[in-house]
DNA sequence: TTTTGAGTTGTTCGA
DNA sequence: GTCGAACAACTCAAA
């Protein structure tokens, strides 16, 4: 007599280690069913962005071999979530079905529908932690409300005791029997023509195994100087981890330990790895702010930027401009091309450009985040809404109003030798250090001499930036006066 | 209840 | 060239 296998619903937990809703059903002894549904139960604007499709395609792929060395495949689906659970149960004969919780609105909406639909039919819904380090409702001020400046926030969190990993299963029993669903190619997951994300594959490869290299890497080489340094875009700086981290592919639970570890053993190293917790504690606080505010996404937390005076004319030409890095300012340019071509940003750089675009074009915040969205290979709802809303000075704990980056004082400080611009903005290459952050400054003998023909090759300035910051003091002085 | 201290990431100007 | 102050006022969190 059969037992009745477990379904492991994925979801963003593309993983095997630190998986408690995997480890839980492989220790029940029953057969387990891996399964993933390529259902958009996202509302429109939300679907996943090519850049995102993209990683999900490769990550599935890694993850179906680590789940076939242990000795079982994984399933693929693709429809309505609550149908495409039921029918695989009633087909396998499944009565259990485990999930790792998840915090967008829409996820928290099918997670409560599907325990209803579920028990319609018999079948009990068990989820479990595991995106996060805590529950975003665990941690409370001392009048029971949600924090909403960073700093008091970390200061709880920093005291909790975080959960442990969990090793991931060595063995796990295969559901036997299972109907053949679409394969992952069909899922059509990657682009086509043009194949845009040819760049990619050289920087990134998604993936549980390739997850845990990168964070070992980043261990043992840069994280001893990572509060120095991570500010710097032209520099092997920062972990890199973040879009393994958006899809799962490794917990932040296991990042938090090991770089507690790693402090631990290496007190030279401590003040950077202490650095990096702060890093993972603000991904913690932006689920902990969207988790309370559930429009975080697409409304200003602080109403009053309902008002805010945006630019109305010529926004789309400005816009397209920005997205293509031809804004005429190299580190912004360079920036917007990094994520063009290789579905990431530099995070000092992320708010340059999101600055550049909220406050010297006035172009409202949710088009810089829709963007992002699209073309980031991390893009994480809640990280991307919280930060946009920071930047613009509209949401919680956020950035006076007085605080616009200078894209020239912000290049010559952060990318001092100009390498990053250089490498991004190729058509600059043969600048001088002294005036590649602000070509139009240049002598014409000078731009001659390294090919650039200002307006032809590389743009003039789309608007004068002096000009542009005292525009965005003006508007938003219109927010105080009511 | 009231008070107090503090709040990721900057720029500019004038001494 | 360097340095400190000004740039608002408000909200948050805890005592």
């Amino acid at each position: 007599m059969a037992e009745k296998p477990i379904i492991v619903y994925f979801r963003n937990d593309l993983r095997l280690g630190d998986h408690p809703a995997l480890s839980a059903a492989v220790a029940s002894g029953r057969p387990v069913l891996p399964l993933f549904i390529a259902d958009d139960n996202a509302p429109g604007p939300w679907r996943r962005g090519g850049a995102s499709r993209w990683w999900l395609h490769h990550s599935l792929a890694a993850l179906g071999a680590d789940l076939e060395q242990s000795g079982t495949p994984l399933t693929i689906r693709r429809g309505d979530t609550a149908q495409e659970i039921v029918r695989v149960a009633h087909d396998v004969g499944a009565d259990t079905v485990h999930m790792s919780r998840c915090y967008e609105p829409w996820s928290r909406q099918l997670e409560h529908s599907l325990k209803d639909q579920l028990s319609a039919d018999g079948i009990t819904l068990n989820r479990f932690a595991g995106h996060l380090l805590s529950e975003p409702d665990l941690i409370a001020t001392k009048t029971g409300g949600p924090y909403k400046v960073y700093t008091p926030f970390w200061r709880q969190m920093s005291t909790l005791a975080i959960r442990r990993p969990v090793p991931a299963p060595c063995k796990i029993r295969p559901t036997l029997n299972v109907p053949d669903g679409p394969t992952l190619d069909e899922l059509d997951l990657r682009p086509k023509k043009p194949d845009w994300a040819h760049s990619f594959r050289p920087i990134w490869q998604p993936g549980e195994r390739s997850a845990r290299h990168r964070l070992n890497a980043f261990l043992e080489s840069d994280i001893a100087r990572y509060h120095e340094r991570r500010d710097r875009p032209d520099l092997p700086a920062t972990s890199l981890l973040s879009p393994h981290l958006a899809f799962g592919e490794i917990s932040p639970a296991h990042c938090w330990h090991a770089a507690q570890m790693h402090a631990a053993r290496n007190p030279a190293g401590a003040n950077g790895a202490e650095v990096f917790m702060k890093e993972l504690a603000w991904r913690e606080f932006s689920y902990h702010l969207l988790f309370h505010f559930e429009d975080l996404p697409t409304q200003p937390y602080r109403p009053e930027f309902q008002h805010f005076p945006w630019a109305e004319d010529g926004a789309e030409s400005v816009v397209t401009a920005w997205q293509r890095g031809q804004t005429g300012y190299p580190i912004v340019d360079a920036g917007m091309r990094q994520l063009w071509t290789t579905g990431w940003m530099h995070n000092r750089v992320r708010m340059i450009t999101a600055s550049f675009l909220i406050k010297d074009l006035l172009i409202p915040w949710q088009r810089g985040e829709a963007w992002f969205w699209d073309t980031l290979v991390d893009a994480d709802l809640a990280s991307n809404a919280a930060s946009w809303q920071w930047v613009a000075g509209s949401g919680a704990d956020a950035a006076p109003y007085f605080r616009i980056f200078n894209p020239v004082t912000q290049g010559r400080k952060f990318d001092p030798d100009g390498a990053y611009i250089r490498r991004y903005v190729p058509e600059l290459s043969s600048l001088p250090t002294k005036h590649i952050h602000a070509p139009w400054l240049a002598p014409a003998e000078v731009l001659a001499a390294s090919g650039i023909r200002l307006g032809v090759t590389y743009p003039v300035p789309i608007v004068e930036h002096a000009g542009a910051r005292a525009r965005a003091l003006a508007a938003y002085a219109t927010l105080k006066a009511n």
